[in-house]
DNA sequence: TACAATTCGTTATTAATTTCACGATTTATT
DNA sequence: AATAAATCGTGAAATTAATAACGAATTGTA
């Protein structure tokens, strides 16, 4: 028995965002070469990536487009919602609140925390806001599993902290340093600038 | 002669940064164990990293601080300072001018664009706003070389289309949908559900 | 000065990932 | 029915990346 690597799991991904961008078009059909320009990926990535999952595709046709998403997400999700906490009701904060791909069926924000005291118990898109001092208690109660800093960095740490005794077991962290948290606990961090450096190197190659 | 690896060059990032954050903190000496741990890597993959730009530690020492950071820097920017044009100025893009990364010495945030007159001509964080109808000979004459898309996602070809008129070589592109450039452009896509997903399935290992 | 301790630098090894090559399957066409 | 064309699936090869092993250099100490 073969184990998925990581890699394919984050194109998988990719793959279900495109096919439901594919569905809303009403494209019933898609080949490996076409789902890879789609996603950046080659035909032979795509298909050896499918191949983890089962036998999903029709030789000489391609790929149904409802189930090659039904089999990827079922893998990967299961039956699972995964319920975000988010963290800073900053712009950062909010833009994460407007943001479309959280509120679909397979992915909710549950619960927004600041500790602002004017925009504690106000509603963005549908989250309501509440005081950090709650937090604990809350993301218990509606068992979230991820949670999002969007705090400045000198609240980093104090958040990750509350994030871990909350029993949260994924963190994406968009302050511009490092937390700790024990290792059980998978730290996933976004830092503008690196990204932007990033690019900048891989246009002077 | 070898060639260095873009995972390098994305370490070599988080090295500088830790080094930064050390030199505030007037640490001038540093091991290659503690780098590793201040960045997540291993004290082997930081020595096998470093090695790639020479020989600059000292055996039974380590590094120094800032010698380190200069090496890497020079290596990785030459004497380029990265300047960057950002589209749209919601709350994402607010976040964006906010960031304290985006005004350094070594990456400046030059001009801002959003359509909506009422953004226009305003300042944030010492950023002027201007109309998106002047993008591209502005981006131009500011000689910018990374943009970044921060506007909803039905806007974000004509977005990318702007960028690779005005000679932008990297973008990075926060909306949740791919945009289609030439291939001697970089895109660096961040999609937040996806990141969010991704913690998730690695959570679920 | 000799010896132990520490940490870098580098070669060798192992592991992970991607690409290649090609057989198998299905549909269309003559 | 035979052949051609398109596309999947997959074992093998090649590439890339990470880890291990260990020598070399430096400092501290007896």
């Amino acid at each position: 028995m073969k184990t998925i690597s990581p890699k394919t799991i984050d194109r998988a991904l990719l793959y279900i965002r495109a096919l439901e961008n594919l569905l809303k078009k009403k494209r019933d059909k898609i080949s490996s070469s076409e789902l890879a320009d789609i996603t950046g990926s080659s035909d032979v990535q795509v298909r050896k990536d499918i191949s983890f999952f089962g036998k999903v595709g029709i030789p000489r046709i391609g790929y149904e487009t409802k189930k090659l998403k039904d089999v990827l997400e079922n893998f990967i999700l299961q039956d699972n919602i995964v319920h975000i906490a988010l963290f800073g009701v900053g712009n950062l904060g909010k833009a994460i609140l407007k943001y479309p791909g959280f509120q679909t069926d397979k992915i909710k924000l549950v619960a927004a925390f600041d500790k602002a005291k004017n925009k504690v118990l106000k509603e963005v898109n549908g989250v309501k806001i509440y005081p950090v001092e709650q937090s604990v208690r809350l993301i218990k109660k509606v068992h979230a599993e991820i949670g999002i800093i969007a705090v400045p960095s000198e609240n980093s740490q104090e958040v990750a902290d509350i994030m871990v005794n909350s029993g949260l077991k994924g963190i994406v962290n968009f302050a511009p340093n490092r937390v700790s948290v024990p290792k059980n606990v998978y730290v996933k961090d976004i830092d503008f600038s690196i990204e932007i450096f990033s690019i900048f190197s891989h246009t002077q190659l």
